[in-house]
DNA sequence: ATTTCAATACGAAAAGTTTCGTAAAACTTT
DNA sequence: AAAGTTTTACGAAACTTTTCGTATTGAAAT
């Protein structure tokens, strides 16, 4: 029988994730560079594999006029995340921001300075609803 | 060579997420109803495939006593949603839970009701700290 | 030029997820 | 109790993700 086909969330994976990491962190590195700042705990090919996949798939350019190559991100840090978080909120919390935050800030709290970053921004939604 | 073993997230994937959504708004609930309510797009065997591999997983419980037998969640949605949470923290956003709120408040907004709910949780954070 | 060592490519195994066909079991209806 | 229908079990295929061995390529050193 005919099978359905897969939805592709088009999302990095968990392993993906721990790489885009690292390139967010350190810029534009090598794979050898990445696989240390990952501890070395996987094999260095299976860094590099991963790092090509994410390449083909759109997730990573790479310089190849330098010799170890250079990989970076080709989305930011926060464009991936939101991306990632509205996947959560649909899939998770049904679309409900709200219980997301209260979720988010009763297990793990914030600090000080990000709790006023939060007022300002909920000051800042409220006076834009009028 | 021998591989090195796999870290299992525990967490529900994504198609036992979407079953789990149905039985915690509907109740305990037959693979019947939970198949219907997820608008019959898989064949039922494939639903209640999945309600076995919960089953032993630990994710559903299961009454066998009566005959189109019913199966609840042994977890909360809050709860669940909050494990779920904590890794998205830990996996997406290192940790920083104000960052990840921001995100989901500028991207998404909330009402004035969850609005007046986040500034409450934020009065009593503050109070608590001292 | 040859050896040597690092970097890259390639392919495939292993593990995990999703999907369903088929068959057996239990219940209903006749 | 036989036949028909619904429910449940079982097994495996298709697909995805993770992992690495081996081979090749390129640069550096002799």
């Amino acid at each position: 029988m005919a099978r359905r086909p897969r939805r592709s969330s088009g999302h990095p994976t968990d392993a993906e994730l721990e790489i885009l990491q690292v390139l967010w962190d350190r810029g534009p590195s090598t794979v050898r560079e990445v696989h240390e700042a990952l501890g070395g705990e996987s094999a260095n090919t299976t860094v590099l594999k991963f790092m090509q996949i994410m390449t083909e798939k759109g997730l990573l350019r790479r310089d190849s006029t330098q010799r170890p190559q250079r990989f970076e991100p080709i989305s930011s840090r926060a464009d991936t995340q939101r991306k990632i978080l509205d996947g959560v909120m649909e899939r998770v919390f049904r679309g409900s921001p709200g219980n997301l935050v209260l979720q988010a800030l009763s297990t793990k709290g914030a600090s000080a300075e990000e709790r006023r970053r939060i007022r300002e921004l909920l000051d800042r939604l409220e006076s834009e609803e009028g």
